[in-house]
RNA sequence: GCGCCUGUAGCUCAGUUGGAUAGAGCAGCGGCCUUCUAAGCCGCCGGUCGGUGGUUCGAGUCCACCCAGGCGUGCCA
């Protein structure tokens, strides 16, 4: 057999007589042999007070009892009971030898399992506005959706990955309404501008607009109304965004041609950010297409007694059903549809398209509630359903200088972003390698920054809000990516050195019985268990963790005079090699799960 | 008002589903470059886990109430 989880197969051989012990005692074993949290505990632990009730014994003669049976244990080297726990030291040059093989050349080392293996999972990510281009908020959602949706397949599972652009709606017309009073027929290539900067430009101009019209109309006055009523009752401008919204659902030839212009300019803006951000999908799906979806669900459910006409005719679902209070609305009085409807349509349809046993949306926490409504209707229509949709709910970004509003222009643009971070990983670059060519310089400026992105995004858990601070992202110090970066390309340089100047040479694993290898080995072990768990738990802040914990590990190896490799004799050398590469191997796992690039020369 | 989330070191965050003396990074202080890359390493300092009760061998973790902050509570998306 092969083992992809080497830590569960040492435990399970070591564990295997310690169960037969308690089982000989006449209790069924629950407690797992685990790494323990104490230092000097030893490396592996049993907690036994579990157990201490139905052998009506003190913990700590329970542990002094297993504890012969795990001194048998050829993979164990030492035994100690203390404080109701059973401690074990494990013989590492023996551990050493698998570890390291084992390493060097199963998947399972660099996070693959089986854990997920046959499940078909649809993850749907992203979902963009075409009338703005992307935000920091943007960059932790694709970042998310993108390496959950990795995770998930390391893990075994079938994904597909589906994005849904919202390139319909008032919003989009506002955007349209700009450009054809306000522009003078600019387009990106013209500009040489981003075609969903440009876009996000003439958003900017119409609140402009619009604002000054308000204040034009209502300064000063008391009786004013607020803005979203003005903009959907009596205002010029808002009257003319909302014909040309009805001009595009009547498809008047002339709004869907600068509808199409507009959106295939924001969309192409979006492929060159995804694609630099190293995000992708294998299905787009459209709001345009998507829209009217979900009406003829609504009509059956009527016809059911899902949902039930309201006074004034609308179709409701009574919410009473999922323990909240009140109606949501499903289709209006005037027989239109709410978002909410080409929801239920298009997950219906994704259903029957894909077959999912799980489909994800990865969506903001503001939408908590959306989705457990959204949810709880779809399960009454199809009851198939149940268990089989998640919302991957995620915190806000915000930054050092508090919350990002577009209304204060403290939205962090994406592509700015990006280039922000390369310029200041240049700048480091250009210091340490003053004799490197333009291009390398800019292809390693390139990969930092987006690390530094990268990493920063995926180390919180999913649900917390925390704050961006740019400068600490592609610190090399830290718990960062290009930390983890930096360990990678270190040990990319001694094996270059060494150029396998150990090649044939029998190691001597016994070298590896000393403190610093040793942790090394204990952050290898644990890693494939934690990227599974990643993908069972869908946080990849445990990637992070656990790819970080390797290169910390590996930092204080490689910088310890004891450990080096080059000036070791033979035998020491080669074992110390062989870890290097297999610590290496595992580091550059780690980081492409996170989509980050993995240099071997930085 | 109601619902959900959050509250852990000066700051930013973990805490493996109830296990040993609550961890990490940053900041601060002190060391280490004629170097297997200083984009690094080593050490020190730092806590009544928001509060009060409860559950049990054992609570940051589970329960109740309270305090503080965030989000939501549309026939918006």
């Amino acid at each position: 057999m092969t083992p992809t989880d080497l830590q569960a197969q040492l435990i399970a051989e070591i564990a295997a007589p310690l169960d037969a012990a308690v089982r000989a005692a006449g209790a069924e074993p629950e407690v797992p042999l685990a790494p323990p949290t104490r230092e000097d505990a030893g490396d592996l632990a049993l907690p036994c007070h579990r157990y201490a009730r139905v052998f009506r014994k003190a913990p700590q003669a329970i542990a002094q009892d297993l504890a012969a049976a795990a001194d048998a244990v050829p993979l164990v080297a030492g035994v100690e009971a203390a404080g109701g726990f059973l401690n074990l030291r494990l013989d590492w040059t023996a551990v050493a030898e698998r570890l390291v093989n084992w390493a060097l050349t199963d998947a399972g080392a660099l996070g693959h399992s089986t854990a997920l293996a046959g499940r078909k999972v649809v993850v749907e990510y992203s979902s963009p506005n075409t009338n703005k281009p992307q935000h920091l908020g943007h960059c932790r959602n694709n970042i998310l959706g993108h390496t959950v949706a990795t995770l998930l397949e390391a893990a075994g599972a079938d994904v597909t990955r589906v994005n849904l652009v919202n390139d319909r709606g008032i919003h989009i017309c506002k955007s349209m309404w700009a450009y054809e009073h306000l522009g003078q027929g600019e387009t990106p290539e013209a500009l040489g501008v981003k075609g969903d900067h440009l876009v996000g430009d003439y958003y900017v101009k119409f609140n402009n607009a619009f604002e000054a019209e308000y204040a034009e109309v209502w300064a000063g006055k008391d009786d004013a109304p607020g803005k979203d009523a003005w903009f959907n009752g009596d205002s010029p401008i808002g009257q003319q965004v909302r014909a040309m919204l009805r001009a595009w659902e009547a498809e008047d030839p002339a709004v869907r041609a600068l509808w199409a212009t507009m959106n295939g300019w924001c969309e192409a803006g979006f492929a060159q950010t995804y694609d630099r951000m190293g995000v992708r999908f294998d299905h787009i799906d459209k709001e345009s297409q998507t829209y009217l979806l979900g009406k003829d669900l609504v009509e059956r459910g009527l016809a059911d007694g899902v949902f039930h006409r309201a006074d004034n005719g609308a179709a409701v679902f009574a919410l009473e059903k999922l323990g909240l209070e009140g109606e949501k609305a499903v289709l209006r009085a005037d027989g239109t549809s709410v978002y909410t409807t080409q929801d239920l349509g298009t997950a219906m349809q994704r259903y029957q398209r894909y077959g999912f046993d799980e489909m994800i949306y990865v969506v903001g926490n503001e939408q908590d509630r959306h989705f457990q409504v959204l949810f709880g209707i779809l399960t009454e229509l199809d009851p198939a359903l149940q268990g089989k949709l998640s919302h991957l709910s995620y915190g806000m970004v915000e930054l050092p200088s508090g919350k990002m509003k577009s209304r204060e222009g403290t939205v962090v643009d994406a592509d700015d972003l990006m280039d922000e971070l390369q310029a200041a990983a240049r700048e480091v670059g250009a210091q340490n390698w003053p004799d490197l060519d333009d291009a390398e310089l800019a292809r390693r400026a390139e990969a930092v920054g987006l690390s530094g992105l990268k990493f920063f995004l995926l180390k919180f858990a999913p649900k917390t809000t925390f704050t961006f601070d740019p400068e600490a992202s592609i610190k090399p110090e830290g718990e960062t990516g290009v930390y983890c970066q930096y360990a990678y390309a270190r040990a990319t340089s001694i094996l270059e050195k060494l150029a396998d100047a150990d090649a044939g040479v029998t190691p001597d694993w016994s070298a590896l019985d000393q403190e610093q290898a040793k942790a090394v080995m204990k952050a290898m072990l644990g890693f494939p268990g934690t990227v599974a768990q990643a993908a069972i738990d869908k946080k990849p802040s445990l990637l992070t963790k656990g790819t970080f914990d390797l290169a910390r590990a590996f930092a204080a190896f490689y910088n310890h005079p004891d450990c080096n490799v080059l000036k070791a004799e033979p035998g020491v050398q080669a074992a110390r090699a062989q870890l290097v590469r297999a610590a290496r191997r595992m580091l550059g796992g780690g980081l492409a799960l996170m989509g980050i690039t993995a240099l071997e020369s930085m």
